[in-house]
DNA sequence: GGGGTTTAGTAACGATCATTACGAAAATGA
DNA sequence: TCATTTTCGTAATGATCGTTACTAAACCCC
């Protein structure tokens, strides 16, 4: 029982999801979001919580709808593909919607007061988690043959890593595309090769 | 005449940089740069300024103090130790003091509300004047025989570029100098070779 | 169609933000 | 020693920050 909603509950996380994306966790005030998402600040408190909550929802659901090409990665037949499909994935994200480049997920971690230490911290486990997948499957790859016994897969995810953040603050500063993807070949010119070449 | 000055600009500017590279442009409050500089507020606003003005100050500061690694790396003879020193002088950097890790000049690029906009259009010419620099010695590196006809140098900008930021950011996140260095040694090991190695 | 329950919206909360009047203190020149 | 000039430090400015009482409206169940 009780009154409905009025507002549609996910229009609102995408519009919220718009801002951070743009300003980043403290650049965005209860003001911008509630103007954007169209609803009074009392109807997201109740809905969301606060502030750092309603981040932690967007964030989630920015894994979950934007960086759905990792987990897409993850699944190819070698660690060549792999890297290749993330880096092309993240040129993607970081440069589609030009009222938003970047990463929701970096434009947080690097800087802001001690009250966002938490929300930092939280971005700075993703990017931890984001990584550990991809040095499993770099492992993996190496127990296959598909990269060669030499190969470091903790190095291979943090260089790869390395260079999808750089992208990332690449594209904030206004990169094209073209030249993120001549970035992305020249960091895959490196790659270890395996004992067999897939044709 | 007139009554002398009873702080010392030059530490107070030093303070300011700390506090600056630790908590980005718009975490760090007057509250902050004051407490740091052991200066009341009025003396820091007759000394510098306001806080867009000091944290330009602050931003020439860094640049000159902390990133003469990157004037230095530009007169090494060829581009692939030009490059390396570069690696190797944003480690040192990023890593060197546990207190403010990272870059200065990447903690502000990324967000921010919008009255911040002119900060962040700066560091983002500011970045964009040091990879000019290293394009233009790769440039004269293509000429002289020491890249590849066939190597770009826009392109190897670009990426050391992203190299440098991506490293900058996973500093950011804690990561160790060993770490940062075997990133830097496979983003090396794509570099391309000229036509004499130098022994 | 009331009773109970949830939401919407106005308006305000205290805290902190960057910035600055203003008067006391200190130093120079005459 | 007095007048002038600059700095210091207290205290306050208006604005904005995130957050929340509180009241009126809308809904479900009995």
């Amino acid at each position: 029982m009780g009154r409905h909603r009025e507002f549609d509950v996910e229009k609102a996380l995408d519009a919220a999801l718009c801002v951070f994306w743009r300003k980043g966790y403290e650049g965005a005030s209860y003001a911008d979001l509630t103007e954007a998402a169209g609803v009074e600040r009392p109807a997201l408190y109740s809905a969301f919580g606060n502030k750092e909550a309603l981040f932690r929802k967007v964030l989630a659901r920015y894994y979950e709808r934007y960086v759905d090409y990792l987990p897409a990665a993850l699944q190819l037949p070698t660690a060549r593909e792999v890297a290749a499909r993330a880096l092309q994935g993240a040129i993607d994200l970081t440069t589609r919607y030009p009222e938003h480049t970047g990463c929701l997920a970096i434009q947080g971690v690097l800087a802001g007061s001690d009250e966002a230490e938490p929300v930092r911290q939280a971005l700075i486990e993703a990017r931890a988690e984001g990584e550990a997948q991809l040095r499993k499957r770099f492992e993996r790859a190496r127990a296959e043959g598909d990269l060669p016994e030499t190969a470091r897969p903790d190095t291979l995810a943090a260089f790869l890593m390395a260079v999808l953040h750089g992208m990332a603050v690449q594209a904030k500063a206004g990169f094209s595309r073209d030249t993120l993807e001549a970035v992305a070949e020249q960091a895959l010119a490196t790659w270890p090769a395996g004992k067999s070449t897939p044709s």
